[in-house]
DNA sequence: CGCTGCTTTGATTCGTATCAATAGCAGTGG
DNA sequence: CCACTGCTATTGATACGAATCAAAGCAGCG
């Protein structure tokens, strides 16, 4: 009896691309993981032993100075992919921020199973390739926008990844914030006062409501847009 | 006869994982092309019908905001892959900052290649995961890191980079920078006036030396290092 | 019901952007 | 060969956004 058959991410994650008999295979090697907010996957720095498929819940990927300032570098819903296959040590942490459950498999078994099935390798360089893209257009934001411009952007997408999990749905104007302030902070290159001073702003600006501190409802889907985009008032110079 | 026989990447490129009679396969679809510095042949947004391999030169991977505000996103050397394979448009402009020469395909023909030779495939999945691994560090520096600390790593990262073209060489102390001020700022999410103070203040410190505008001779490495993974003094605050 | 941790709000400081002017260099043509 | 022109870089004065420092508010929990 294959675990895989009732994935409820089967489709979207990369072993959609697997016929049943290389699907059972790869459960084979696999097992699933119940982690608790907070709890932390993978180090960085040490060596990659481990990869994983999302099957629900929320991670975050992050990094940190040695002297402590931390970055968080990317975020991981369901059906996404965790770890680094093929060689070298882990370049990030992965922390669930929410309760999750994930399809862990041993890195070199991993490894040499992807090398043998080339469309499950193809997956995962679409993925990758996707993921990269995403990476590079949240440097614009870290390094050119402003407080308002970053914690707007946030929430916009949110409004998109949480809707009905993964693209495709609609964005809702009413969900659930997965992090807390310092994660926030953390994901926009902010301080959590700074976080906090938009996000009322905002509130008093009735583009959004902020019921309880993790929960949005976006009011004014326009002006929230508007707000992403807006360069901050000094920032209309020459160059432009 | 087959040019990539002569290729002076052909082992560091993707290139390197195909046979003899592959290769052949390959370089007719592609074909080289120079350009000169300054010269664009991927822009933000467009369809992508193209992808290439840089056999010299550097080109810089960027994107603006609508209203102009500019950010490099990556940095491409000799053997690097251009490009945005398998569907969707191109996420970023890719602009030649010195003269440069590519090997250039067409993206349908090289897509359709590429998943007909899964070895292919794989080098461009390792290579991409390397970027990406690359493009989520930046980011911390971006977003958590001072002027002085992100000026220094840049240099620091350049005399590594620029020794020998790709890894495995030692570091130089001793290099051309391949941008202008300008294009240090955007790829540090700075101004180009700050920039330029902290080159002062570092050769005056005496950690480099820059005859010219475009020359570097880094003269006290271990101070460069430091500067570069020192925390401005304002962030040594309690959170560490 | 008083901890404890997270969040909001306020006052102040500080780093970097902006604005502005000067200096250095490269290319052009008299 | 050297003024002229335009561009890039440096240097200085000032402004402003976000960080820091500090204190109060609020929710969950033993």
């Amino acid at each position: 009896m294959n675990q895989c058959a009732v994935c409820q991410v089967r489709n979207q994650a990369i072993c959609g691309a697997l016929m049943p008999a290389e699907l059972e295979a790869m459960s084979r090697i696999g097992r699933k993981v119940d982690m608790r907010r907070g709890e932390t996957l993978i180090w960085e720095g040490d060596e990659a032993i481990l990869v994983a498929n999302v099957i629900d819940g929320v991670l975050k990927l992050s990094t940190s100075t040695e002297d402590g300032r931390e970055m968080i570098v990317g975020m991981v819903y369901p059906a996404d992919f965790i770890g680094r296959p093929f060689g070298h040590s882990n370049a990030h942490d992965v922390t669930a921020v929410t309760d999750a459950r994930i399809c862990v498999f041993p890195r070199s078994g991993f490894d040499s199973f992807a090398r043998s099935h080339p469309e499950l390798e193809h997956k995962l360089l679409e993925r990758t390739l996707a993921e990269l893209d995403r990476a590079r257009d949240w440097m614009l934001l870290l390094a050119r926008k402003s407080a308002s411009e970053k914690v707007a952007t946030l929430l916009l997408e949110l409004s998109q990844r949480l809707a009905g999990h993964h693209e495709g749905t609609a964005a809702s104007d009413n969900f659930a914030l997965p992090f807390s302030r310092q994660q926030m902070a953390d994901l926009l290159g902010l301080t959590i006062e700074t976080v906090s001073r938009q996000l009322t702003q905002m509130r008093r600006a009735g583009i959004v409501d902020l019921p309880d501190r993790r929960t949005v409802h976006v009011l004014d889907r326009p002006a929230l847009h508007a707000t992403a985009h807006k360069q901050n008032s000094r920032i209309l110079s020459k160059k432009g």
